[in-house]
DNA sequence: CCTATCATGTAATCCGTTACATGATTAT
DNA sequence: ATAATCATGTAACGGATTACATGATAGG
């Protein structure tokens, strides 16, 4: 019987707070650098997020005395239940893969076959990059979870790096 | 120079009627075992893109004259133009995988082993599954773009159901 | 003929994005 | 001291989702 209310960015943030993060650019900083890599959102999600959070119970806030006066969040005993909860409860929706260079692939009846090598090694290009960046950052995640999506990262790269080198050798 | 108001969605309702579909319900029909196979949306959408295109002068719109009286699509000029100049234009948008099982693994810090074992589970059997489905439909599509972009989803689901399965047998 | 399901849409809500704005720090 | 950039937010808009509603068609 989880929220109904909560969206996968709530999770979000209930999580980065779980994991330590206190004020919204706390999160944003610790997200650009892991769960952002593959689940990207402008950083006013992390403000406007949080503030949602508080109003269901789910978060403590708090205004720091001095400086800047940042809001830092804490996890009320409900956020950690539903966070808890949301991990244990069976996972019902589906991967969804927005991948524009895919929908210009099924919709490219009318390019030619250069065109779309084109697109292909434009694709690849940036899927091996991206697969780079993972390759780098590989050893340095410390928290074994972590590193396990960079991994499913990783090889989601690799597979769709390879895919567009195909594609790219022989255009459909 | 794209047009800045066209969302991807935009484009999959004009490359559905670029490739034959006619009304809502068609574009719902063809999409559900197509595209929307990894680019989901409700069938709202399909009702209202539609109406937002032909204000932008991208599709004409006529009526039945008995029956249902539906709605009958067809593509403009402008509409085939808009079309073609996304396909051929450079693609910055970076591929989004939005995968609720990988953002729990992600937070999954506070799981036990066994807990984490059994979101594998989960999550390898539901990759299988549409593994599954793709392995069936593969042969049986005719247009090689749509048979390439099964392809990748094929790949994709191997690779990640190889990826669950390595994480059920040696949780982090 | 009646009922269930298919087919076609509309309305309202809200999340996510874009754009704007401004106060702190740091570098030169 | 001043400029540049970092950090922290707010406001507004619009697309995406959910929910509702109802007319056709087919099956029994």
């Amino acid at each position: 019987m989880s929220n109904p209310q909560l969206t996968p960015v709530s999770y979000v943030v209930l999580g980065l707070v779980a994991q330590g993060a206190t004020t919204s650019y706390d999160m944003k900083q610790k997200a650009s650098r892991s769960v952002g890599y593959f689940w990207n959102f402008p950083h006013s999600q992390l403000y406007a997020e949080p503030a949602r959070l508080v109003e269901l119970g789910l978060l403590d806030e708090m205004r720091e005395a001095e400086g800047r006066r940042r809001r830092v969040y804490t996890l009320t005993r409900g956020g950690r239940e539903a966070l808890d909860e949301w991990l244990r409860e069976p996972t019902t929706d589906q991967t969804q893969i927005r991948d524009t260079g895919l929908l210009k692939l099924f919709f490219g009846d009318g390019m030619s076959p250069a065109e779309i090598a084109a697109l292909a090694r434009e694709q690849e290009e940036a899927h091996q990059a991206r697969l780079t960046v993972y390759e780098t950052i590989e050893d340095a995640v410390a928290n074994p979870s972590h590193a396990a999506v960079v991994r499913a990262g990783l090889l989601h790269e690799r597979t769709f790096a390879e895919f567009w080198r195909e594609i790219a050798a022989t255009p459909p």
